[in-house]
RNA sequence: GCAAGGCAUCGCUCUAUCGCGCGUCUCGCUAGUCGAGGUGUGAGGAAAGUCCGGACAACGUAGAGUACCGUACCGUGUAAUAAGCGGAUCCCUCGGAAGCGAGGGGAUAGAAAGUGUCGCAGAAAAUAACCGCCCAUCGAGUUUUCUCGAAGGGUAAGGGUGAAAAUGUGAGGUAAGAGCUCACGAUGCUAAUGGGUAACUGUUAGUGUGGAUAAACCUUGUGGGUUGUAAUGCCAUGUAUAUUAUGAUUCGACUUAGGUCGACGAGAGUUGCUCGCUCAAGAAUACCAAGUCAUAAGGGGUAGGCAGCAUAGAUAAAUGAUAGAGCACCAGUAAUGGUGACAGAAUCCGGCUUAUAGAUGCAUUUUUUAC
RNA sequence: GGACGGUUGGCCGAGCGGCUAGGCUCAGGUCUGCAAAACCUGCUACAGCGGUUCAAAUCCGCUACCGUCCU
């Protein structure tokens, strides 16, 4: 990975499969106004395109305007463009999968900043749960 | 000058760093839905609403009628349209003494084919006699004229209402009246004729005039086969005409389960229906096997990819973030600060509608408010 | 992407072009020692704009919002 920061298509969360299974058995973390939903499987190279894979959603009950929704995805991939290095590196590590699935829950548009500490707190949750994980 | 609404055009630009989708080239090895690097390209005037019109696709065994849905001045225009352009006619506003002119608007066929509806008010709301007016008859009063009453006939000139009251005004006419007659108008139809491609319109003659409503049913003309890219074709994955029970059938069919029909055409197909068209089956009876059909019980799999699909082009869906500079506008004496609208492609085009900060151009308006 | 339906007081919900029913809620009163129930009275509406019509919640067009169906 010559590059900490990219994002490329193989790490977003795009199998209709495994956002139903995920939707159906993943677990839950919050860190307002993002709730996250996520399952860690062990990693197999047969299926898995990496090691993580994440989406983002947006509820059309709150905001109403495509562009509004747009930007608000737009935001949550930049802030996670800039950080997800470490979950990588620990997934990778403990040779696990793992699916992630975001959703702006708040019904107003948050600035920039907000987000990207959210975010950051949302990752460090995660990559404390993959330290113990196995352990 | 400002402001307002209208129409037209535009609707932020550049640089750096970090990223994303798609095409393409090179390299790598773990050889693929791979990685790295280079290079090209990457939202709109409305991408929106889905209100119209097409392209394109599937479904049909010729064609016609009907139903259903839409549509309605004329010409031009176009692949097509409710766009555009030109014209006719009606309505409204302004100007003018008037002929008429200017501007704006109109889903602008038919109410003399039929049906329905027209609250309240009013005599009456669609085959108008309640009051009034007039005529002659009978009875009563009275010297008669005349007055009152009864039943009958004529009469739409008058009657407070109403959105609307039966073609307007004047004259003749009459018992009273009436397009009953005449003149000048209004308006419909028919014919001839002039103008115009046509809508329509000028003139002449004849004939009529009993309301409104068709964005009430309807009639007439005219258009449309239906469904829509979640169409449709192909590949992959996975499969089951699985199994069980009951019944029917064995020439073919239909059935209301009784039966009925059949090359003299049973029956099937034919996009809603009908006609029409096309296709089209041949035998004794019983039993067994086997098949077929019907009903009931009872499950499982897929939901991915390619094409459709594009000089943007995905499929939980790219077109972004940060910093700086410029540009425009707002506030402020200035330094400076703030703001940059409406809004995000999903098969593609043409129109319409709606949302839009700001800029430019064009014409318009302001008796009340501002220079 | 496509095909449809709806919007009437604070809530539910009728409405054949002619003054917008009814119920619940709320407010006031009667009744009661006080309440409840009952009875009486009252308040508050046709989503918006335009058109057809003498007259529109109703018919027609556009707009906004809410919802349903098709894989």
């Amino acid at each position: 990975m010559a590059n900490q920061h990219s994002f490329p298509a193989s790490q977003k969360l795009k199998s209709r499969k495994t956002i139903a299974t995920l939707f159906e058995s993943g677990k839950t973390m919050k860190a307002y106004p993002i709730r996250a939903v996520y399952s860690i499987i062990p990693y197999n190279p047969e299926y898995h395109a990496a090691h993580v894979q994440m989406g983002i959603s947006v509820p059309k009950r709150s905001f109403k305007k495509a562009v509004d929704r747009n930007r608000i995805k737009r935001q949550v991939r930049e802030s996670y463009r800039m950080h997800h290095a470490q979950l990588i590196q620990l997934a990778k590590e403990k040779n696990i999968y793992l699916a992630l699935m975001t959703i702006y829950i708040d019904r107003k548009e948050p600035d920039y900043e907000y987000l990207d500490k959210k975010v950051i707190n949302l990752i460090e949750q995660l990559s404390k749960l993959l330290k113990s994980y196995k352990a």
